[in-house]
DNA sequence: TCCATGACATCCA
DNA sequence: CTGGATGCCATGG
């Protein structure tokens, strides 16, 4: 519905829907592939909005600490470390363990734009 | 219509 | 080194 005209939250859902599996990425680091690091903040609310998006694994977005932030958001439970953990990816105390590791730079992984 | 908030990051004092 | 303020776009009240 409604006129989806192209805005920063589909360039975020097109980063996210991105990432390849066991990976992940930072808010700053998709806000920064976009051009402006300091919509970082859209990102995360752009997440929030993603619940319309059925392909978008926010699980694989975590936030510059590799803290699992939006983990409040999948329900409450620990579906989106167990997501992490299924793909791969080492949780501990709601953190991502290896995050220089698993992390996926938009930046440098998918073209300029 | 205007103001406040949002799953963050960076800069300045 | 630590704390506070700013920035961006969009949505909700």
């Amino acid at each position: 519905m409604e006129t989806q005209k192209p805005s920063f939250f589909d360039q975020v859902y097109a980063v996210v829907r991105q990432i390849p599996e066991g990976r992940i990425t930072s808010y700053g680091a998709i806000a920064r592939y976009l051009g402006s690091p300091q919509s970082a903040r859209m990102v995360g609310w752009a997440m929030n909005a993603s619940h319309s998006q059925p392909d978008i694994p926010a699980h694989r977005v975590v936030n510059r600490k590799g803290l699992l932030t939006g983990k409040h958001h999948f329900g409450g439970t620990h579906l989106m470390e167990q997501l992490l953990m299924e793909e791969g990816v080492a949780i501990q105390n709601n953190a991502v363990l290896h995050f220089d590791q698993h992390y996926w730079d938009p930046q440098s992984e998918l073209p300029a734009l």
